[in-house]
DNA sequence: CCAATGACGACTT
DNA sequence: GAAGTCGCCATTG
């Protein structure tokens, strides 16, 4: 398949993409959170957005999105898998057990776009 | 075209 | 509140 089918095809990668670089320093999304701001009906699109933006190597802090309980259900796919937890900690996210602690603390939502 | 899969989430039991 | 079930939508075989 070609990666430019989907690009052309499908602007809300570029529309997840946006989001996750409008992520604060020290801040982290979920997956449900990006969907329900761009209304895609689903979050597991925005897993699979973020996952093929590694294959096109585009430079983004898809570290900063977890899942709705602050896990890091992503590490999986990350080179090597803990990056993405010693990336988050640089950035002053507490992580244990591969999942954000205090997460209702750095949670973000892209709706803070719109408040301000 | 049908079945299985996935970086998920909300609901029900 | 933990475990199980269904919904979600696009990709892939």
């Amino acid at each position: 398949m070609k990666s430019e089918t989907v690009e052309t095809k499908y602007s809300y990668f570029d529309l997840v993409y946006e989001i996750t670089r409008q992520i604060p320093v020290g801040r982290v999304s979920s997956y449900g959170a990006i969907a329900d701001y761009l209304a895609l009906g689903s979050s597991r699109m925005v897993g699979w957005a973020l996952n093929h933006s590694f294959a096109q190597m585009i430079e983004l802090p898809a570290h900063r999105v977890v899942n709705r309980k602050g896990e890091l259900t992503g590490r999986h796919h990350w080179n090597p898998p803990q990056l993405m937890g010693q990336l988050l900690q640089k950035e002053g996210v507490q992580i244990e057990n591969d999942k954000v602690i205090n997460f209702q603390e750095v949670f973000w939502h892209p709706k803070e776009l719109d408040e301000g």
